[in-house]
This record gives C-alpha cells, structure tokens and sequence, in this order.
DNA sequence: GCTTCGCGTTAAGAAGGTGTGAAACGTAGA
DNA sequence: TCTACGTTTCACACCTTCTTAACGCGAAGC
C-alpha cells in the first residue's frame, strides 16, 4: 500500500484530499503546517507528497527546498491561480507537477499515478516512454520500432522531454539542458523546435502538450 | 574472438588482468571507475566482465545493478578476502562467479572459461552484416566472397561500422576506436577514409550514411 | 470590443557540417 | 637516396541545420 502526504493548512482541503486518496486505498498523514510537514514526512517516508504552495509559516517553497536535501520522494504541489512565478519556480526546485485549485478528482488521481510511476535519471543507454525509445548511445530514436530522423537539436529536446515523461519540464529547464552555456536567450527558437518535433513524431501516440506561460510536458 | 571489458581502479591490476587476457585470444578494454565502465559496456557491448567490488565513486554493487538492467553479459566479481557479505549480494544481484584477490592466473582463467561456456556460443573472429564479411582474425574484409583491399586505417572503420551495422555510430566513438589515445582531432580525416572506403565498397550493397551532426551509419 | 500576451507556423538568411580532389607529409623497404 | 604507400592537411563547392524575424491566432484581462 502506497502512503501519502499531505501538507495543507486549510483543513477542508485536507478531509478533501484524504477521502479521494483513501478511496485509491492510499495510507494517509497530513500536516497543517511546514514545520510538521517535514518532520512527518521524514517520520512516515511517504511514497508521495501532496504539498499546498500557499502555506503559513514555512513557505512551500521553502518545504521542498529542505524536503530536497534528502528525499526523492515525488512531490504534486497545489497551488491557486495568479502563482504562475510560483509554480515555475516549484517545478524548478523539484517537483513533479501541480495542479490548480480548483480541481477535478480525476485530474488529481491521474497526475498522482503518472509522477509516482515516474524512475529518477536512467543510467542505461536508453529511455523508454510508451512506444517511444530514445538511444542515448546511438543517438537514435524510435516509435514502434520506426526510426525518427532527428537534428542533433532536435534529438537534445526529445531528450529532455522523454526523461521526464509525462512531467512539466520548464522551458529554463529545457533551454539550460539543450544549449548550455548560452548567453542569449534562445527560447524564441525553442517554439521552432517543438513544432519540427511534433511534426515528425506526427500522431503515433506521442504528444508535446504545452503548459502556458510555463513549460512543455512530453504525453504517451 | 570474444571481448573483455576490465572495471577496476588499480592501475596494475589492470595491467595485470590485460595481459592475462589477450594472452588467451581476448579482445580488451577497460575502466577505471564505475560511471565509464556502464558506458564502455553499452558500446564494446563485451562477451564477459571483470568487475572490481572495491570501485571508489559508483560501488562495484551499484554498478552491476545498473548493468543487469539491459544486459546478461557474464559478470566475475574481483574481491578481496572479508567481502563475504558483499560477495554474497554480489551473486544475488546477478554476478556469475568470483575470485578472491590475490587469485592465480589459472583460477581465473578457469571460471572465465566456465561462466562463459554457461552461457550460448562463442563469438566467431568475424562480424557480418548482409553480403559484407569482415575478418578480425586474418584482418580481411569481403563482399559476396569478393576480398576489398583496405589500409589499417580504413580497416579499422569499417569494423567499428560493422560491428554497430545498422545504428548509428557517433563520430567521437569512431574516433576512440580508430584512433586511440589521440590528443588532436582526427575528425578532419574521418572524412576523407570515408570517402575512400566509400569508393572500395562500390554499389555492392552496402552504404555508409551520414547523420549530419551525429556520425555515420552503415547499411546493409 | 479592444489590447496584451504567449504560442504556433512559416520563410529566408546565417552558420556550420560534409564530400571531394589534390598536395604535402611521414615512413618503410629497395 | 629513391620509391611506394598510407596518412594527414588544405581548399572549395554543396547541402543541412540553426537562428531570427514576421505574422496569425486564441485566451485572458481591462
């Protein structure tokens, strides 16, 4: 059985979250504050971390920060409109996705699923999303066993993208990773890019979904 | 000929461990450290390992988990005496055999020959890919029976090629291969043994392709 | 309804990689 | 020393890829 943590001030939130996740037969903690968050987490070792962005106190972002020091655990943040900065931010720090308040259960539930299937780095020469498979090696890539012919530049977003499927990666992120090292901002190029991407993947089960204002996340 | 890839970080053991081998008909390669041995294991892609538990950095441990996740290859354990635990974790994990350091030449000839025989049947001296025959044995190539007359250093290519035929091979990895333990960049050359080996191979129905940016791929 | 903002799309020039021939260089053997 | 052979370097034409700019579109905010 999986356990959950919930870190949230609002304290029908909370009942909320605890009665969806106990429904998907997750165990379920909470804390009301960031300060027992982190003690609760490194307590029980949850296999998932609910955490609310607008907390008293310990700010989230401040509770990820330190919950990062020493844990992998995937971390969904919860957040209210008009955090955009915030969430980037977030993301930026190490979480895995969030979701906007309000939101539909089955949103929830769904994103829960995707961020704890998700593996940290692989170390083969391989990463596997779905039908896709990108050779680190050979620089090569495949969906259903169809080679894709991909730039070099190309090849590096895929990459990215593909390591964390089914994740937000934020386009700093993404810029950081495909031209390092760059002064200038190249982010302007990187919407050419993604559109060449999606191009040649075409419809075979493989999706660039854009988050505005945000980043891109990589669907199977 | 079968290949051995050698993961320890003493110098001399190394040293030690390669004559040893290619004294038995083994083709050799090494590494120092954990990280480089994976990546060395994913190219030669080699018929045994000799992996060292004492590795600083990436444990001996570590690393052979990350090996079994994508190959069976035959692994012998390099300890020393009190490792009993580690040992047997080692063999849990998925090694094939140990030998206790210091360890005689004959002993370690010996487990090498049975962990191998364990497993299917021994590389042939030749790679082939379609109508393309190339001899590491005789240092020959042919198409169709036919014998191309190559120089070392074209020879050289279009075993790297072979041996990876079908995928792509990047033009650092060509240059490693080809050209080991070169300080300047031969990658200008590349280019004109390319070409040469291009013309000898004639339209007999084997191609090299270039991936621009990336390196070359030889179909067959 | 208008403006603003972010994104998708397209086109074209700039930048960089590749193929090819020839010349220069190094080396071993006659 | 000369010769033969293989390797490396160079120059240049050609092609792919990257970058930049411009424009259309839809959503959000005033």
């Amino acid at each position: 059985m999986s356990k959950a943590l919930i870190i949230d001030d609002e304290q029908q939130m909370r009942r909320l979250l605890r009665m969806l996740l106990e429904s998907r037969g997750y165990e379920v903690c909470e804390a009301d504050e960031g300060q027992r968050g982190l003690q609760e987490a490194a307590f029980h070792r949850p296999d998932v971390v609910l955490l609310d962005l607008g907390l008293p106190g310990l700010g989230g972002l401040e509770v990820l920060k330190r919950l990062r020091e020493w844990s992998d655990v995937p971390v969904l943040i919860l957040s209210v409109r008009d955090q955009e900065a915030t969430k980037v931010q977030a993301l930026e720090i190490g979480a895995d996705d969030y979701v906007t308040k309000p939101f539909g259960s089955a949103e929830l539930l769904a994103r829960l699923d995707v961020i704890q299937r998700r593996r940290g780095p692989r170390h083969t020469p391989e990463i596997i999303a779905g039908p896709l498979k990108v050779d680190l090696l050979h620089h090569e890539a495949q969906i259903a066993d169809e080679a894709l012919k991909l730039t070099p530049t190309e090849f590096a977003l895929l990459k990215v993208l593909t390591e964390h499927a089914g994740r937000i990666v934020t386009q700093n992120q993404i810029v950081k990773q495909v031209w390092p090292g760059q002064s200038s901002d190249p982010s302007e190029g990187l919407r050419v890019h993604i559109n060449h991407l999606r191009k040649k993947l075409g419809d075979r089960g493989i999706r660039i979904v854009n988050e505005p204002g945000i980043g891109y996340r990589l669907e199977a």
